[in-house]
DNA sequence: AACGTTATGTTATTATATAACGTTATCCCG
DNA sequence: CGGGATAACGTTATATAATAACATAACGTT
């Protein structure tokens, strides 16, 4: 698996257009969904869409008030179906430090996402570093562990929180 | 901050005395908390103790029900006190993909643990593996990312839940 | 003993997630 | 095109995790 990062985009360097950055995002998992059989319906693609709408992550009763606003009383089994699906179709990650769900900018690849997460703003970047992967792989070789799946999720101060923010 | 691992007792290896395990726990950080002018109170020690009851990560709510047991009827706060304390002194850790606490085998070192989290039997052991550091700062060395606190869980299958559950 | 501080008790509420079951929509086959 | 299977969604209730707010008790010092 390549490197990869979006640390630029999410904590928001100048020359992000974000608006194309989700609209693309959309697209692509329209295309991975009817590439895969399948179905990204109506409601799946709001709370995509809504997942989307910052580089931070967001939490599901928040995007249950959201959907409500747009298509009336909604309970919660809905939003958790859709996040499901999401999630498995690998469009979406959940960050379990901060019971959070934030978009995948690579769904077409499996991987389990290294996060950058910003204490400051909320925003969160995906990483996949290969060296991080190979240090834990090399950490676990002797141990007879047969790993899974990596949470990993470092809190922090992104560039533009902490220029803000020097004080303290 | 040297290497560290607790694999081989968190994961059922003979020769692992749990028992001596746990009593050395609670007089290490009766000690630690003897030096720090902290009090290390009834509640307090008792829901170390019951932490220490196993190297698998346990909710707070079955720690309340535990408690409620020997003490009767104790509230939630209560145990989330414990619990605050016990993370602010470093005594134990919040494996945070599992809404759990587990006793940390080095509370005298400053550190956020790195943890094996087995999917069979649930138990947990802590890693301080240097090479995972490395290569997480080496990642964020270009970004201006500053790192507070890094939540590492790998999920697996230790090595004696593959003996067992093969064939799946 | 009086005081300030720390710890605990108590009640209520918020936040996150799932169980269980019925209904509707979609797909596929003949 | 009809009918049956499957997948998606609706609905109600409940489980699980965590905190707010305020009262009382214990402790440590003077």
């Amino acid at each position: 698996m390549a490197s990869f990062n979006t640390s630029a985009a999410a904590f928001g360097k100048q020359g992000h257009d974000h608006e194309r950055c989700r609209t693309g995002a959309l697209s692509e998992a329209a295309a991975l969904c009817r590439k895969r059989g399948q179905r990204l319906t109506d409601i799946r693609r709001d709370v995509l869409a809504l997942v989307w709408e910052r580089h931070a992550p967001i939490g599901a009763y928040d995007i249950l008030d959201a959907l409500s606003a747009t298509r009336g009383r909604v309970a919660p089994p809905t939003v958790y179906r859709a996040l499901e699906f999401l999630l498995q179709q690998g469009l979406i990650h959940r960050i379990e430090s901060l019971n959070a769900y934030v978009g995948c900018p690579i769904p077409a690849e499996e991987h389990s996402g290294q996060f950058l997460i910003c204490s400051g703003c909320g925003a969160a970047a995906e990483l996949s570093d290969p060296r991080i992967d190979a240090a834990i792989a090399a950490a676990l070789a002797n141990l007879g562990f047969e790993a899974e799946r990596n949470v990993i999720e470092i809190k922090g101060q992104c560039p533009r929180c902490q220029e803000k923010g020097t004080g303290d």
